[in-house]
DNA sequence: CGCGTGTGGGCAAACGTTTGCCAACACGGT
DNA sequence: ACCGTGTTGGCAAACGTTTGCCCACACGCG
């Protein structure tokens, strides 16, 4: 029960085959070339002994860590979790690994956690911005001190970002309405402080203005919760009764939109469709946008790999269709 | 544009001040008394000169990273978000960060995984372990490098582990359903290799065998999804059809359960519980079971700090008694 | 045979911090 | 006056790795 099991250094190997830490080293990290005997005999050694580097004197040498930081705005958020996963398989494939850092929806929270991974000296950062403005200043401090990738959310296109594009499945959304006979759009949007969100609306207002010239702009503002998704679809169903389809702009106001017709109508004569495709929407059957997670954390971990500085990549969405659009 | 910012070290603080790192060191760890003038000097100047330790250093002399490594099965699981963010929380209250790493349900990810932590010297691991047997051996392994904390799942009672009492909310659910007059209960598990499933199965059991003697057993599996859900309430609907409850392993189970009996009952005759009071749970007024995820993260947190080695912590879990058992 | 060139190995100096030990000094008690 | 004790600061050695530089040697070429 001695808590010494003093791990084994490469000096440890280096005594062993007689060479020097240099040699050892170099024919570890392949750093230079080393004899194939040499570099033979030091292999069998650390495999024999069971050397594996220290990451820490590693880093105090090389001044990289292969260490990531994650900001995400909310991880019950039920998107979040996707590119979490997609963020860590991406980095784990690099030999990276991943900090994450839950912002609580809170910019206070995230400056605080951004200033920590800085401090933890992560290679780089990957953020999802929790405000569209309060988020700026923190953001743009710490792409000083490293390379920092908006991942989903973008604020400040001056810095490199990642991002799925939102017009487009909203435009492959309406004109599916449209095909289906529909026109009495509604959409319902969420804070105006998250950038996806705002960028779904301000396409849902191009396009009804392209499309249906004519018709009211029938838009309204939930919470994320399926009760405030509830009120949302009363207000526009009392605002416009003949609504005939409603877009939301996340999968729990689209549930409780979902609800709210379902009780009342009994059969489905209006259409919804949510957003993010997460397990609630594969459970109820509802229309939803699937973002390319793998492709944008592939694409912002390429970016890091490039030590790239200035990058503007949008990767394109999917829709979705199920039950709740037919 | 140049990219060398050279951070500010404890010698440049230390010359400034003309005093030793040493003092200068004592002074910001409070590792030893230093006499308040100097004390003040050091403060000062390090303020001024933005002078932040490094992590790297520190961790080099000290043998601690102060990095905690947490291992999910699975982070698209819903109940897993919940844990996440609250280590995530509690470790940052205690000054740690958390390197994450998905499992992806499988035994050998998840091994590797502890062995990229562990390798990386974090000073805890908590891990969720994905597999009731397979996820043994890696475990063990872990353990001797580390201390090695399982949270939520438990699959080697010798090792710590904090979680959340599985029986007692079957218990409140069974008294619940009892009391509103059903007693033909039925139970939809999922897979045997999950702990925390296979508790929830075992209470239910032993509460049939103790609440209604001579009624049969009603139990059948489901797979991780609302269809699979559905076709396990058929099961038990064709070879039970006097069934009056359901209590399900899960939410998404639940949701499927839901679905089937909503969509052919058109009332809700047949009460429905889930577990992990997930969204799904919130969004749909599903009965379900809250563990204390904030507790049990402070909990281990706190094992961590005080470096035990052996520890059997159990909370208690709460029901949320929604519409579905009424 | 001399010289340039390439190859493979080692020495030692970093990287930034903490901490064991020593020394200087002050102070109080006998 | 002496000694023990406590306090505060500095020196220097770690922690484990990578890498710039030097050197020895081999080899090919003129």
């Amino acid at each position: 029960m001695s808590d010494a099991p003093t791990r084994v250094t490469i000096r440890e190997v280096a005594r062993d085959t007689g060479l020097s830490t240099s040699t050892v080293s170099r024919v570890l990290t392949g750093a230079r070339a080393v004899s194939p005997e040499v570099a033979e005999r030091v292999r069998e050694s650390a495999e024999r002994l069971g050397y594996r580097a220290d990451p820490i004197g590693r880093s105090l040498r090389t001044r990289r860590t292969d260490t990531l930081g994650l900001v995400i705005p909310d991880v019950m958020n039920p998107f979040f979790p996707q590119l979490v996963q997609a963020v860590e398989y991406a980095a784990r494939q690099r030999g990276l690994a991943v900090l994450i850092a839950d912002a609580s929806n809170d910019p206070e929270a995230e400056r605080a956690a951004l200033r920590t991974l800085v401090d933890r000296r992560v290679d780089a950062v990957l953020i999802s911005p929790t405000h569209l403005t309060a988020s700026r200043d923190a953001l743009t401090e710490a792409a000083k001190a490293v390379p920092t990738i908006q991942l989903d959310r973008v604020i400040d296109p001056e810095l490199p970002f990642v991002r799925a594009d939102q017009g487009g499945p909203v435009e492959a959304i309406v004109r599916h309405l449209e095909a289906t006979k529909r026109r009495r759009l509604a959409f319902i949007g969420q804070r105006i402080t998250i950038s996806t969100s705002v960028e779904r609306e301000r396409a849902f207002q191009r396009l009804m203005g392209e499309h249906f010239p004519g018709e009211p702009l029938r838009v309204v503002t939930a919470g994320m919760s399926a009760d405030s998704g509830r009120a949302a679809a009363r207000d526009i169903l009392s605002s416009w009764p003949e609504t005939d389809a409603i877009i939301c702009a996340n999968d729990l106001i689209a549930v409780g939109v979902l609800q709210e017709l379902g009780g009342r109508a009994g059969r489905r004569e209006v259409a919804i469709s949510g957003f993010d495709d997460t397990l609630l929407a594969r459970a109820l059957h509802l229309t939803s946008v699937r973002q390319p997670v793998e492709l944008m954390a592939d694409a912002a971990l390429d970016l890091v790999a490039a030590r790239a500085t200035q990058a503007a990549i949008e990767l394109d969405s999917e829709v979705i269709f199920r039950l709740s659009t037919t």
